[in-house]
DNA sequence: TACGGAAAGT
DNA sequence: ACTTTCCGTA
């Protein structure tokens, strides 16, 4: 089992996510992409035309919803998605406790990183050009890794 | 813009 | 299970 996917948060600290964070329990092969998978691709990647990491840890900004929609839609062969059919799949993380939003910013939402795991995963390396989180970290701010799990 | 119920799709 | 689709509501 190897990390399969790179976020990043402001290069060169990387963000890990093991294998199995692509596989939903009742499916122990799918290998299916999920929304928040994607959207840490592309915030890994810098690509910051449709979507962009925000001012706060885990917050990002959708600078362009319909073009992210699109990116989406392609990902997953869903011609027809816009962003209100993509916000709402972002709305249904709210209870999972993935995102919440952040209040009175516009097309603003937030990662609930201690929840979703995205610390190194021991015992494999990083791709290249990457750096695993580590618990001292000086962009955690004083968040020790037990506090992230 | 943003929310969340309801039902359907994969 | 994770959306996708649709839509009434605030």
């Amino acid at each position: 089992m190897t990390p399969r996917c790179v976020g990043v948060w402001g290069k060169p600290n990387a963000v890990l996510f093991p294998d199995w964070a692509y596989k939903p329990a009742w499916s122990p092969g799918s290998r299916q992409v999920q929304l928040w998978h994607f959207l840490l691709e592309l915030l890994g990647r810098g690509e910051g035309a449709a979507i962009g990491w925000g001012g706060e840890w885990g917050e990002f900004v959708i600078r362009d919803p319909e073009r992210l929609a699109r990116l989406w839609g392609e990902r997953k062969g869903k011609p027809h998605m816009n962003y209100d059919k993509l916000s709402r799949a972002l709305r249904y993380y709210y209870n999972k406790r993935i995102l919440h939003k952040t209040k009175g910013k516009r097309f603003t939402y937030k990662f609930n990183f201690s929840k979703l795991i995205l610390v190194n995963y021991p015992g494999y390396p990083p791709p290249l050009g990457y750096q695993v989180i580590t618990k001292s970290s000086p962009f955690l701010k004083g968040v020790t890794m037990e506090t992230l799990i």
